[in-house]
DNA sequence: CGATAATTTGATGTGGCTCAACCTACGTGG
DNA sequence: CCACGTAGGTTGAGCCACATCAAATTATCG
């Protein structure tokens, strides 16, 4: 139940049921957190990781005036901090967004996966690799893309990772992030995102209301944001 | 001896006699290339990752127009395209800048040490995860730092990577990087790039001289970027 | 010594920031 | 059920960091 949405669409028939039920027993705790808490400090040494089953999560860094910036936004089956498992400690802080079902995996568990499931681990080891991927993407999309390319890729990037889930049917889905957050993840001011969502709506490709984001023209969109999927590696 | 850099001042102490041992023998081919050569291309699927030994190694990809977004600057000790085993084909595209020595590791070697050696798999999983949080503290320049920042930050990481691997006494080091490569590594045009490097040097904070960069007062250069280095888990 | 790549400099344009105000939605308590 | 407080969203005016374009200068290397 718990890891229904690991690695959906990604590689997940290469986990066996077996591989499912030994991830299932190696979580110690399931529980419920309200949006914006911290889940995880930077610098903190950790002993467990976070899947998130439902909610939105998202991870920051700050510079020294408090200004955040975003480095990941999680969707359902993502595991959350699972690089904290090789790394012991974290280099940037963790926050829910929404409230958030989450499940709490001891590293002692992952130890015993490790050393006994050399398959298993692979495919954990890959899913922080995906990760690693999006950061690149990241890297990419404010290195070299204008501010109203920067908005459409996030989206594009939300919107594909959502539907691997089952969270979006291919246009219309729910994200509760505000103006602030999302500038945030596009590094820009809240106040120049409210032009740009203004703008894409304007131009027909996506709009904004409420928490439901509509896109109005998916494959214009991606071509004005120059968005590739592949680097999500999801299948099918 | 191949191995000699890898994972040095990380936790190099983890890893065993015989576990060094099995990654050399791991090795394939070891060969010279170049310098600004395509080592790997986007998309293509890989069956070996690269090992380097020697010289100055960059990751990149490209925007429609084929300007260039560099992701990741390696450094010896660095497994490149490690990523590329569980993930098996790289969403960007690899080249020497200098010319290198490298290792070829096929990826049947590694499914071995995967599946025999959990400690040492655990260490090559830990050594993909520093690049991650490489790529996070680059999302971070870009998304945060003004340009004189982002420049000073690049310099400071790469110092510290270099003097973790003996490549710099704290101060100095060889660097053969263009304007346009540093300035496809931090987000901005060369023209503007060579006007932040006139600025950090008539602060009295680094040169460049030739391929030589000298780091006048790295504390300083420290503080005007922000730069915490703990983020590349340097240890001693 | 000539060809080519890299660096440097100047002039001008503009995308996105800053500052400031106002508006709207919503939750809370009276 | 309304009054009010607060968080989020919207809009405008002005400015500045960085891009762009163009040209000159300096290294590098056959």
């Amino acid at each position: 139940m718990i890891f229904d949405d690991f690695l959906r669409q990604r590689r997940r028939n290469q986990l066996s049921q077996d591989d499912l039920a030994t991830l299932e027993t190696a979580v110690s705790e399931v529980r419920t957190v309200p949006g914006r808490r911290t889940l995880a400090e930077k610098g903190a040494p950790i002993t467990f990781s976070t899947y998130l089953i439902e909610g939105i999560i998202c991870r920051y860094m700050d510079d020294r005036d408090g200004a955040r910036q975003l480095v990941a936004v999680h969707v359902p089956g993502d595991f959350v901090d699972l690089h904290g498992y090789p790394l012991k400690r974290l280099d940037h802080d963790v926050a829910t967004i929404t409230t958030c079902k989450i499940a709490c995996v001891p590293h002692g568990a992952l130890d015993e996966i490790v050393a006994t499931r050399p398959k298993l681990a692979k495919m954990l080891w890959f899913s922080t690799l995906l990760d690693a991927a999006m950061h690149r993407e990241w890297i990419f999309r404010l290195g070299r893309l204008d501010a109203i390319a920067r908005v459409g890729h996030f989206f594009c990037e939300i919107e594909a990772k959502l539907r691997a889930v089952g969270r979006s049917d291919g246009s219309t889905f729910l994200l509760p992030l505000t103006q602030a957050d999302l500038g945030e993840a596009c590094g820009m001011t809240p106040v120049h995102m409210n032009r740009m969502l203004r703008e894409l709506k304007e131009q027909g490709l996506m709009e904004v209301r409420r928490d439901i984001v509509i896109m109005t023209d998916r494959s214009a969109l991606m071509r004005l944001c120059e968005f590739d999927p592949s680097y999500l590696f999801i299948e099918g």
